[in-house]
DNA sequence: TCTGGGGTCCTCAGGCCT
DNA sequence: TCTGAGGCCTGAGGACCC
């Protein structure tokens, strides 16, 4: 390990709710829940004053609800929040060419291989000014901490939460981990926790006691090693800034159980080609079919199928994702269907196949059907889903507060406006349409024109762009 | 109360090959 | 020809993370 606490770690508070609120005036400091709408989903992210209720992330909905039913529930809009996300990662890369994105409000980044820190002193210090950074150019915040290692670094912003910096000086990790929770740790989720429980394992320090043979006893070799080198704060592992795709995959959870086989069937061969999209989208085929079926008492089970070679046609897929279902009984309904693909590789075995096709003159392989609509001419409501950004043709930029019954109710307000007045309007009305986000922070004037666009789109940051960020 | 979606990594068992 | 060990691959499931 390091002998410099150069490894930051960035975690952006609440991110999905804090950029709602930032976004509508009306639900600053008030009680947000971002995350699926319908009778299954769960809470995405809660904002801190949710989080009184007792609501937080991963929990059912409905249970939010009940917590905390006065809350604004709103679906995300990963859009929206990846454009943020392009220019709170652009800043980090302006730091170091070393970040490793965890998610879109999560990374590492190795302050010393960037020359932007050397000792406690100068990593506080890059810590404060892209914290600054951070909310002059997205009007968020996000916490940083500063260790030695990534473990440290992720414990440190932890503990800062929310909206602040913590660093931990070399030398004091031993101590300062020793009293903590094992939970803490990366790695120890309830499963490992409850199992080192009944050991008579709570603590850091009991884990280290508990010596390393003992650990591979109870949790397996790679656990077992990894967890004991973590609880005397020993973690090597570098910032990674390029991460290969090791598989991709769709699922739906449906809202009520599927029990007719044949609608079973058709949703899996939707899902292939989604599946395949998404892998074409990517530049990528793979060999392995893996079919995920959870039924309606949640039992999970996954079939799986390897190829001579990769693919990336969907009729390939399709066929194979329809023979492993063929061994899965469907009967007492399932809640949720996926298709993946792993074993990737940049390049198909159908491409030497249509090379050796195109010289025989023969046609080219199967185009993936576009997305049918999910339902059928389905009702205008849809269009309205409660979060989202409309305009009026004279009320101007706007927000879906809630819709049904024919009617949806709108909140005319902007991210720097005062608290907007509602309004409420027939689904069709002709003078109402869905609309981009408007950026959260203004373009300053010697930036020159462009304005909203541009900077919602992720080009509004005071340093270079990272590549790939404009759109 | 009733549990999303997209991933990664690990373990274990069984088959095949040397 | 039989047997055992070890390596590798495949398939299934589980834990964990955000």
């Amino acid at each position: 390990m390091r002998n410099a606490p150069t490894i930051l770690h960035l975690d952006m508070d609440a991110f999905f709710a804090q950029a709602e609120q930032a976004s509508k005036p009306s639900l600053r400091g008030k009680a947000v829940v971002v995350g699926g709408l319908g009778p299954r989903g769960v809470v995405a992210t809660a904002s801190y004053e949710a989080r009184v209720f007792g609501v937080h992330s991963a929990m059912p909905m409905a249970q939010a609800r009940r917590l905390a039913p006065n809350a604004a529930y709103l679906s995300p809009r990963f859009a929206f929040y990846r454009s943020i996300s392009d220019q709170v990662m652009g800043l980090l890369r302006a730091l170091s060419p070393l970040v490793e994105p965890l998610s879109l409000d999560e990374a590492f980044v190795d302050l010393e291989a960037g020359g932007a820190a050397w000792d406690s002193e100068s990593a506080r210090l890059a810590g404060v000014r892209l914290r600054a950074d951070i909310r002059a150019v997205t009007g968020l915040t996000g916490s940083v901490g500063l260790a030695a290692s990534k473990m440290l670094a992720k414990i440190a912003s932890e503990q800062a939460k929310p909206d602040g910096l913590v660093l931990i000086e070399p030398g004091t990790e031993r101590a300062l981990l020793g009293p903590m929770s094992v939970r803490t740790l990366p790695g120890v989720g309830p499963a490992t926790g409850d199992h080192l429980r009944r050991a008579g394992i709570t603590t850091v320090d009991e884990l280290a006691e508990a010596g390393e043979d003992e650990l591979v006893r109870l949790l397996g070799k790679a656990h077992g090693h990894a967890l004991y080198a973590m609880a005397l704060a020993r973690d090597e592992r570098p910032v990674v800034a390029e991460r290969e795709t090791k598989s991709v995959s769709v699922e739906d959870t449906y809202d009520v159980d599927i029990h007719d086989r044949l609608r079973v069937e058709l949703e899996v061969q939707r899902l292939a080609d989604r599946c395949v999209r998404r892998l074409r989208g990517a530049g990528l085929s793979g060999r392995t079919i893996v079919l995920k079926v959870r039924r309606y008492d949640f039992s999970t089970l996954t079939r799986s199928e390897t190829l001579r070679g990769p693919t990336d046609d969907p009729a390939v897929v399709r066929e194979a994702a329809a023979r492993l279902l063929d061994s899965v009984d469907t009967t007492g309904g399932v809640r949720l269907l996926g298709v993946g693909v792993s074993g990737l590789a940049d390049f198909t075995q159908e491409d030497l196949f249509a090379q050796a096709a195109e010289e025989r003159g023969e046609g080219p392989e199967e185009e993936v059907p576009e997305e049918p609509p999910r339902e059928e001419a389905g009702p205008v409501e849809h269009q309205w889903r409660p979060g989202h950004d409309v305009r009026h043709a004279e009320l101007g930029h706007g927000w879906v507060q809630g819709s049904g019954l024919g009617r949806v109710t709108v909140r005319f307000e902007t991210p720097e406006s005062e608290v907007g007045r509602v309004r409420t309007f027939r689904i069709d009305d002709p003078d109402l349409q869905p609309a981009d986000p408007l950026p959260l922070v203004r373009r300053r004037p010697e930036e020159g024109a462009g304005g909203a666009e541009a900077q919602a789109a992720g080009s509004h940051t005071r340093l270079p762009t990272a590549p790939g960020n404009t759109n």
